[in-house]
DNA sequence: GCTATTTCTTAAACAAGTTCAAGAATTTTT
DNA sequence: AAAAATTCTTGAACTTGTTTAAGAAATAGC
């Protein structure tokens, strides 16, 4: 009973905060709310789960509630080039696997014990149909993203790589507190070997 | 009346070319496309004419026709880092700027003269209210833009700036064509003497 | 059509970041 | 709690790309 309800709590603030966030760009209506939820479903996953595979098609979009994961890419030599973490109130998809329904370039692996809310490709259509509004809230949320993707590409072209180590962990805190200096490295598109080098700097210009 | 014939097929086609941009996403029908037209501006530009300088508030999103642009970042050095070229068919915005109506970080100016589409962030949301099919084919676009930005920052962190180089002209020959190396190597994010040595290199190899 | 300006090329010295290697510290597994 | 695996650090040699400079080529302005 103490579980149950317990359960049911935590269950809820996962779907408050899926709440909170699409509020953020569009007024919806507690019964909108309430029919969202619907095509939600929450979803727990192990430390080094695999959500997608590259290669695979993406049939999901997935909201984060709690842990860490990372997006990445394989190449030839099995090496990791991770595009970005997904900690709470972030999104994990690939727009362009789901959408188009085509195999996915990117690799999605959890790492940390995390929970999620998910839904299919088949139900994210309907809930366009049924609640308009959404259409709305995932453009303005696409095009928020775009930025997004354009100011870390000109931080790329700007920055020196201490200085995106910098950025990085002052912009990110409580994401940078979990991650093993290899997939900051891997994130920042430098080896773990110069962040080490990095570190150290920053440690004698702090003392 | 010769000019004025030709002016109106020029116009035509160029309205032509924007629905069928629009058609790649949803099935509009004739009478929407007719709407849409309605909102949307013809301009021209001359070379080297700006459309937006980093400060302003973008009040405007184009959709180009002929010529070409460029979107860029300027440093306190005053040194510009080009975030991406728009010729016909390409679409000129600072979506952060223009849907939020802050100023903007992006400055774009006309490298060629240069004809396109404009619209109002006043009649943008109008657009959206007459036509809500609209709501869902931007969203559709920028969630392929967010691919193609993820894509291009991948390809920053596995490619070499040769093969960067080459993937650019061999992905946008009808672009690369009319820009300068000085051009192609803020764009790549390198300086213009390295390009020169990739282009040196690349002669030797090719013979 | 000539001048001024910008762009392009080349080379040498330099800086930023990588690679390789090996030992220390931490985390994971059993 | 020990063993195994992964991560972190450090340093030396190396590679990739930058900076500075100066002359050649191309463009733009008048």
């Amino acid at each position: 009973m103490l579980y149950l309800k317990f359960d049911y709590l935590r269950s809820m603030s996962g779907r408050d905060l899926l709440h909170k966030h699409f509020l953020k760009y569009e007024n919806l209506t507690l019964n909108e709310l309430k029919k969202i939820d619907e095509w939600y479903q929450d979803k727990s996953v192990k430390k080094g789960e695999f959500l997608l595979r590259a290669g695979e098609i993406c049939r999901f979009e997935g909201f984060v509630l709690s842990g860490c994961f990372k997006v990445f890419t394989i190449n030839d030599k099995g090496e990791e080039k991770i595009l970005y973490f997904a900690i709470s109130d972030w999104w994990l998809m690939d727009t362009d696997s789901f959408t188009n329904q085509i195999p996915s370039e990117l690799t999605m692996q959890a790492i940390q014990d995390s929970t999620l809310l998910t839904i299919t490709t088949a139900k994210k259509e309907e809930l366009y149909k049924e609640v308009p509004k959404m259409e709305r809230v995932f453009r303005l949320m696409s095009q928020k993203a775009v930025a997004a993707w354009q100011r870390r590409l000109i931080r790329n072209h700007t920055m020196s790589a201490e200085e995106r180590y910098s950025h990085f962990i002052e912009s990110y805190p409580e994401m940078a507190a979990n991650l093993t200096n290899k997939h900051i490295a891997s994130y920042l598109g430098i080896t773990q070997e110069f962040v080490s080098v990095i570190r150290k700097r920053r440690q004698e210009k702090g003392s």
